[in-house]
DNA sequence: GTTTGACCAAATATGAAACATTGGTCATAG
DNA sequence: CTATGACCAATGTTTCATATTTGGTCAAAC
């Protein structure tokens, strides 16, 4: 089934269901709210998508896309931007400035609520590790020591971001330090760490990451493209 | 009440309980299932513990004894344990040792149970941030150097020990590096990234970590004196 | 003195049935 | 055409009575 075209308000109903699945999760979150939340009738949902969760995958989609591009953007508009450093710091940043991004990162029960069980979902479909291409592509142009395991510096960037979002499940907030010296520490870490001797290459950098970038974003076209016909 | 001071006992049954907890959690674990797994009566165990809870608590102070020590342990008998990359290491091998100490770490609702959200459990009476003290010690020692935030340090090695034990909930376990590898990629990193450039005192190392080991041992103790007179 | 396990009140689990809400549809209105 | 919201089957929630289990005790046995 042809899904409407009306652009302007598909993205209002998946700013309405953003910001209810965040507030309320995705459980006690209804269609019937985020119509009214929307100010369009429940019927007109169903005119962009097929079903709840459909819905639910479309704002998945969106704010990963909206992230990327984010990512991408702090990165060209930051001269140190194409240092691992930066574009860590710079992912970094992007994550936390989405809270539903960060949901999607932590796995959040909470907002994501029995979506996360559904034995066909979004997460359980794709499983993407873009984090070890990362880190190998920019192994390859330079821009990471030779010596180091792509695969364990991947994961340990992972551990990195989700301790970001996550901690605050296991200590009070009030004992965290704020996330800008958090995300700043970590940056001045791994760059310590991994950088070459000779400083890195940063617009060898940024090509790389517009690469992944450009991948990524076909992805994403694709899915939605996929999901349209389906 | 004065306890039992049969230590052996009450040692049987902190290894049954363990071992209940860590397969069935403590909410499916019973007093009962207890006292047959450990070969005592029921009664046995209110010799030696007020409650269930505090039967917990003695063990949760038990792994915790047993880690601290586990962790000095390690760190003297390895030459270069006094260096920050090497303390650091040998507690994250001496966290990923006990799969109880791993639970309480990050808060494992599925072993700790209701445990968790008991108004006056350990967790909420006793808020540990010993981290930090380590990392100032450490600072003050020589062993990191002086230009690192001591708070956003300890902040960021307490978020690379939670993600060691946290990360499965997150991905799947095989997409996970062997624990092994984590670790020491993680030791090297913070060995580049604090590691002063006159490379560190490996002893004054050594004898900052058994100031803070007699500290903690020393609370344990008068926890433990403090649980008999209640 | 110790140790035990049958015993009990309190807590928790179970199931049925009444009740409420929700995702999704589609005849009707615009 | 597009858009709507009353409508419905299905799913989820609440209630309440009943059954089971559990933490903890203590008189009796050792």
């Amino acid at each position: 089934m042809a899904k409407s075209d009306n652009e302007a308000r598909r993205q209002r109903i998946l700013d309405a269901a953003a910001a209810l699945f965040i507030h309320y999760g995705y459980d006690k979150t209804t269609v019937s709210d985020i119509a009214r939340e929307a100010g369009v009738s429940k019927g007109a949902i169903y005119l962009h998508f097929d079903s709840k969760d459909d819905l639910f995958e479309g704002l998945l989609l969106r704010e990963m896309t909206t992230y990327s591009e984010k990512w991408l953007e702090f990165i060209e508009a930051d001269p140190r931007g194409g240092t691992l450093a930066g574009m860590y710091k710079n992912m970094l940043y992007a994550l936390d400035s989405s809270i539903f991004m960060a949901a999607i990162f932590k796995q959040d029960g909470r907002i994501l609520g029995t979506y996360l069980r559904k034995p066909d979902s979004f997460f359980r479909r794709h499983r993407q590790s873009t984090r070890y291409e990362f880190v190998k592509l920019m192994q390859e142009v330079g821009g990471i020591r030779k010596d180091v395991d792509p695969k364990v510096t991947a994961h340990i960037m992972n551990m990195l971001a989700y301790g970001l979002v996550a901690m605050d499940e296991v200590m009070p907030r009030d004992e965290i330090p704020p996330t800008e010296a958090i995300i700043e520490g970590i940056a001045e870490i791994m760059d310590r760490a991994l950088t070459p001797e000779d400083g890195g290459n940063s617009e060898a950098g940024k090509a790389a990451v517009r690469q992944i970038f450009e991948a990524s974003r076909q992805w994403y076209e694709q899915r939605r493209n996929q999901e349209d016909v389906s």
